[in-house]
DNA sequence: CCCATACCCT
């Protein structure tokens, strides 16, 4: 393996600093050497460079096709570089050779060119050259920097030349291959920057990959890449955007070992994740510490409260702190009101919301299609389907589009209401409209059929839309499988479970609750243990809804005792039953005369709704 | 360059 290592980093360039990856600020000068050239003319034929050149430069194209057709695109590349041809002339003729014939040139030639192009600190252009090569890599990682390590290890050409790579693979969302290159890297000592590094991070985050943030971060800080706060403050909302609060704290700390202090940016990125986590205590203690710190809130610490608290269902808090920021001297922007008309409307305070969109219209704040999202959701909570269907028609007269969201809430809704046909009415709407369907639109639809009972209808609309280029996501294998479980499907929903791990999909309690719900259902109370094993297994703990689906489905086996142990199972892992624990345990054990087995816990504990 | 809002599964 070791002798993939061809090339040792030279020492005097690890301070070099990276070239800008936007073009626009394009200003830093690297010392390069000139690679050595190693390549000769592969056939006799005989060229006139200036010529040539000439041709080239003038863009006279027609000529310099006849030209070529007496031998072969690659062999002229490959006299233009023998010859020392500029490189700009190289390169014109290199995308002409692709467009105009579709030649793939030998990936050494490519590597050339990306040589010159570095020696002549032509920086834009190998990032536009490798930006289009990304969008088809007709080349694997592996032959482009063997192709790059023999070519030369002078200077930090190689260095350069990668992370503008990975930086181009991630533009165009190629991740499986920046991670490759970013690997790669480390094998051949190529030093890549924060440059390429932190939008990866930042795809990954956005992709939910958070297992492979953490690698590839504990890799930079290990690499010594130049990080910087925006690596920290990534790789924390990874982490806190899956609830690994602790580890997140971890990255604090390296962040103050490296010298870089927490800024705002960093708190609301913590707050913001403890406030979807539905943890305002922890939100509230950092936004007193942040404030002890002399780091000032700004409107994004707000806003993120704001919409904590009516997550929480705490509108009353979040106006509280709409009033407060508005003391603190901050304007509300339209993120704001949006987030308070989307918690208003979520809790039912559909007219309170109406009144806030006038009041924000009135501080001259346009609405916009969040805004108009909202409140359509509002109507549609409050089944009043008309006003909402009518809205949609308003955001077009207000100069907005409406977006997939906006009618992925409506086919949603008619589908609660059971009128599927007005559902796919919107769907040929959208389609009309120039809106794609995504995998939401799908499960809405899917679920809306399966509450009809018609599994079969919902699992052809799965197919069509994996036939659209569409993946099935958790949420569809959620519906369906939970759909056949009720069916008294189940063999057949454990069927879905195994795809599910085999597209690489991590089931989540829901699947497994209905799992264990459906063979309950079907009495095979063993299968249904034996799923509750399995998600331990895939490191998922039950949860409250899982114990109820097994104290349930024991209780309507009459295994009474098998509850009362599953009961004393949780309260001892400190889940907290709820209302649907209690009327289970009521109606089942009460009147058989158990109470006194469970009497000390069932009343002592605390029931939350 | 990094942090905030709207839809689908109980």
């Amino acid at each position: 393996m070791n002798c993939l290592r061809l090339t040792q980093f030279p020492k005097r360039c690890l301070s070099t600093r990276f070239p800008s990856l936007d073009p626009k600020l394009n200003n830093t000068k690297t010392p390069f050497s000139s690679p050595n050239s190693t390549y000769t003319t592969p056939n006799s034929h005989t060229f006139d460079t200036p010529t040539i050149s000439q041709l080239i430069a003038k863009q006279h194209w027609s000529k310099l096709k006849t030209i070529v057709k007496e031998t072969n695109p690659s062999s002229l590349l490959q006299h233009l570089f023998n010859s020392e041809a500029q490189p700009d002339l190289i390169l014109c003729y290199f995308k002409w050779t692709q467009k105009e014939f579709g030649a793939i040139h030998n990936v050494e030639q490519f590597c050339r060119l990306l040589h010159l192009l570095a020696n002549a600190k032509n920086y834009n252009k190998i990032r536009a050259l490798l930006d289009s090569f990304a969008k088809n890599a007709h080349y694997s990682n592996s032959t482009i920097f063997h192709s790059l390590s023999v070519l030369g290890s002078w200077g930090c050409a190689n260095s350069i030349i990668v992370d503008m790579l990975v930086w181009a693979y991630v533009k165009n969302g190629e991740m499986d291959l920046a991670l490759e290159g970013f690997d790669r890297a480390g094998d051949y000592g190529f030093r890549l920057s924060a440059l390429s590094c932190n939008p990866m991070l930042v795809s990954l985050v956005k992709e939910g990959r958070i297992g492979v943030v953490e690698s590839v971060y504990k890799e930079m800080i290990r690499r010594r890449i130049g990080v910087n706060v925006v690596t920290f403050d990534v790789v924390i909302n990874g982490l806190c955007k899956v609830g690994k609060f602790q580890k997140a704290g971890d990255v604090v700390e390296d962040m103050k070992a490296w010298g870089f202090s927490p800024s705002v940016i960093t708190y609301n990125t913590i707050i913001d994740g403890y406030c979807k986590a539905g943890k305002m205590f922890k939100a509230d203690a950092l936004l007193k510490e942040m404030v002890a710190k002399r780091i000032h809130p700004n409107e994004i610490t707000f806003n993120i409260l704001i919409d904590g608290f009516c997550r929480d269902e705490n509108v009353t808090a979040a106006k509280k702190v709409f009033e407060e920021m508005q003391r603190q001297g901050l304007q509300p922007n339209v993120v704001t009101y949006n987030s308070l008309i989307n918690g208003l409307c979520s809790n039912g305070k559909l007219d309170e919301a109406l009144g806030l969109q006038d009041k924000m219209s009135g501080m001259g704040l346009k609405p916009n299609v969040v805004t108009y999202n909202a409140l359509i959701n509002g109507f549609c909570k409050k089944k009043m389907l008309k006003e909402a269907r009518e809205m949609l028609d308003d955001i077009g007269k207000r100069g907005l589009a409406p977006n997939v969201i906006t009618f992925n809430t409506l086919i949603d809704a008619y589908g609660k209401a059971g009128r599927m046909d007005d559902a796919f009415l919107l769907r040929s709407m959208m389609l009309d409209t120039g809106v794609c369907p995504n995998v939401s639109t799908y499960n809405c639809l899917i679920v809306g059929f399966c509450r009809e009972g018609n599994v079969k209808e919902a699992r052809k609309l799965a197919k069509e839309m994996e036939g659209n280029g569409l993946k099935a996501d958790l949420v569809t294998y959620n519906i369906l499988v939970d759909a056949l479980c009720k069916k008294g499907e189940t063999r057949k929903a454990v069927r879905l479970l195994d795809e599910m791990f085999e597209v690489g999909l991590n089931p989540s309690h829901l699947t497994y609750n209905a799992l264990i719900d459906g063979y309950f259902r079907e009495g095979n109370s063993t299968a249904a243990l034996n799923v509750r094993t399995l998600m331990e297994k895939k490191g998922r703990r039950a949860n409250i809804v899982t114990y109820n689906v097994l104290i349930k489905g024991f209780c309507n086996k009459g295994k009474l005792e098998e509850a009362n142990r599953l009961l004393n199972e949780m309260l001892e892992k400190g889940l907290i039953p709820n209302r649907t624990t209690y009327d289970i345990l009521r109606d089942e054990m009460m009147e058989k005369g158990f109470i006194p087995d469970i009497d000390g816990h069932l009343y002592n504990v605390s029931i939350s709704s």
